[in-house]
DNA sequence: TCTGGGGTCCTAGGACCC
DNA sequence: TCTGGGGTCCTAGGACCC
């Protein structure tokens, strides 16, 4: 990143950050970095907004929110400033508004965050290559052969620190533990722009106390029926007999949440991760009674989903359909086929069909999605184009069937049309003007 | 206030096979 | 004639994470 660019966001002359790389790190307990804690997590600070103030400097100090003003957007990134206000990801913006009324809505930039991301995960990896990639902005980085080369943990940590904040001018936040859980829950406590490090021997000391909805795995839900035994803290979880926990859990989560209290986690650094499935979906921004646009929407989500399995070189026996109503239930509907697939068509066929399945439906559709699981690596895979290029792909929430069908025969002619049935035969369906077959 | 879009993992029941 | 138990695959729904 430009030094211009930091220094416009007001990152580059900030003194306190040469002192806090300097400065002896923050260890729990109050001892040293005694080497044991190898595990790092490093969660970038409200990353999306921060990568925003790097083009707005005029904003930095502010609340900013990311998010689809107006509509049915839902925050997915704020600054500390709105956070201070109670804003936080995923709650709707109105509400975010509301709370924080002087909060600046900026829209997000997906691509552009990627390209942060690679740069990030880039540095990370030029300290160890056992660098697990969690999400866009946060990984887990395992140190403990680079130790040797690059000092303590908690060197490491400031040096990644420091470095990510030079090349890209923002900060981020590590956590240092013995285990995967123990770094993450460090990171999370370090925020924003700091760094924990928690010796092996201080781990249950750190954990027990915490509340049990800081556990990695455990949402409103499971915090409520836990709390209904009268459980609140990571001990209070720690001490429950296993039994009792997965009767009121189920098996995996019992065995794996006493664990976890436990401060035990065996889990170690997994570089390559294999993709289970591919899946777009699409809220729309009026509930949709219409059929014709609903299957013309799985259409488009199925050429969405088919470009990116064949992208990855991946093909997927089963298609799943999921349908969100207004009321905001939920249905998913699945089918496995004989053989794997990518090609859009088929998968718009079986999204189709399994919507058709469903026979009359009483209420008006929020959101469809279309996802294809139960992937294999592709053999020889046929190169099949996209039904649309980026120029013409119509916009997502289009409303326009009628635009959008011609836009399909245009590029393909109707025979296309007619086969996905996007249209009824009728004194329109004659051949296009000049019917242009699928460009390789 | 009214709830995005990308995923993963788990549970439970039924079919089917041995 | 009645009845095991285990394994695998498929489907639907839900919790959870960022």
């Amino acid at each position: 990143m430009a030094e211009g660019a930091k220094r416009a966001a007001g990152w580059a002359s900030k003194p306190v950050r040469q002192a806090a790389s300097a400065a002896r790190p923050r260890v729990f307990g109050g001892g040293e970095d005694d080497g044991s804690a190898t595990m790092l997590h490093i969660d970038m600070d409200a990353f999306f907004a921060s990568v925003e103030l790097l083009e707005h400097p005029e904003l930095v100090g502010k609340a900013v929110i990311i998010g689809h003003a107006g509509g049915r957007g839902v925050v997915t990134s704020a600054t500390y400033e709105a956070r201070r206000f109670g804003v936080h990801s995923a709650m709707p913006v109105a509400r975010a508004l509301q709370l924080c009324p002087h909060a600046v809505v900026l829209p997000g930039h997906m691509e552009k965050y990627k390209r942060f991301s690679g740069e990030v995960m880039r540095i990370f990896r030029s300290v160890t290559p056992l660098v697990e990639p969690l999400s866009i902005d946060e990984a887990f980085l395992d140190v403990a052969g680079a130790k040797r080369l690059l000092g303590l943990p908690s060197t490491i940590g400031a040096l990644v620190r420091a470095q990510v904040e030079a090349e890209t001018g923002l900060t981020c936040s590590v956590g240092a533990a013995s285990t995967k859980f123990i770094a993450k829950m460090a990171s999370g406590r370090a925020k924003p722009d700091g760094m924990l490090v928690i010796p092996a021997a201080e781990t249950l000391a750190f954990l027990h106390p915490l509340p049990i909805s800081a556990l990695w795995g455990v949402g409103a839900s499971t915090a409520e029926s836990l709390s209904r035994l009268g459980i609140k803290t990571v001990g209070e979880l720690a001490a429950t007999p296993l039994d009792t926990l997965i009767r009121r859990v189920g098996e995996a989560s019992g065995a794996k949440l006493h664990a976890l209290a436990s401060g035990l986690d065996p889990r170690s650094v997994v570089t390559e991760r294999v993709e289970k499935s591919i899946g777009h979906e699409i809220t729309f921004e009026f509930d949709v009674a219409d059929e014709q646009k609903i299957r013309l929407e799985l259409l488009r989500l199925s050429d969405q989903v088919a470009v990116r399995l064949r992208r990855a070189g991946l093909a997927g026996k089963t298609v799943a359909l999921k349908l969100r109503f207004t009321d905001f239930s939920t249905i998913t509907r699945s089918r496995t086929l004989a053989e794997p697939t990518d090609l859009a068509q088929t998968i718009s066929d079986a999204s189709r069909e399994l919507f058709a399945a469903l026979g009359p439906v009483d209420q008006r559709v929020r959101l469809i999605g279309v996802r294809v699981e139960n992937l294999v690596t592709a053999g020889d895979t046929v190169h099949q184009p996209s039904l649309w290029d980026d120029e013409s792909a119509p916009p997502s929430g289009w409303r326009d069937a009628e635009a959008t069908a011609d836009l399909i025969a245009a590029k393909f002619g109707r025979t296309l049309l007619k086969r996905a049935s996007l249209v009824q035969p009728g004194p329109r369906d004659r051949p296009a003007a000049t019917p242009q077959p699928p460009t390789p």
